[in-house]
DNA sequence: GCCAACGTTGGC
DNA sequence: GCCAACGTTGGC
């Protein structure tokens, strides 16, 4: 199982919003780079949920219910739809929020794609990582 | 509201 | 295929 984080602006589409969903589709990512990390995920691969702009930090996790399939909000070019995207349902809300200055601050979390590229929607975490975060959110 | 980082577009 | 211009993301 793979481990990932996916970003939301929650002004927009929050944690909150998820967990009153049975599952939500993660449309409208348009950076090939996301793409790419959603076609590589498999069902039942988790993911953290980070709520940019707006609180930044990290707060809860969710479990993704299927893989990468034709996202409904994009264009048709061609005949075909050339963006893609992974259902999620939530799993559980991280008991303390993990916030982007703790993760800056701690030595262990200084490669995560979160800091490095900071733009990257939808990124891999490694399996320590993972573990780390869930520990200081308080799991 | 500003700006740095970075992706995309289009002229050459 | 290079690179300048431009648009977008996201932290501050």
């Amino acid at each position: 199982m793979a481990y990932w984080l996916m970003k939301s602006e929650p002004d927009v589409f929050s944690f909150t919003d998820l967990t009153n969903k049975p599952l939500e589709e993660w449309h409208s990512v348009r950076n090939y780079a996301a793409r790419n990390n959603m076609k590589a995920m498999k069902k039942g691969d988790k993911a953290f949920f980070y709520h940019s702009n707006i609180g930044k930090e990290i707060v809860g996790i969710m479990t993704i219910v299927n893989e990468a399939h034709p996202d409904s909000t994009a264009e048709i070019v061609d005949g075909k739809i050339v963006w893609e995207c992974v259902d999620v349902e939530a799993d559980k809300p991280l008991p303390t929020p993990v916030t982007l200055a703790q993760i800056k601050a701690d030595p262990f979390l200084q490669d995560m794609a979160l800091i490095k590229l900071s733009r990257l929607s939808v990124s891999p975490v490694t399996a320590a990582e993972w573990d780390y975060i869930c520990k200081l959110g308080g799991l």
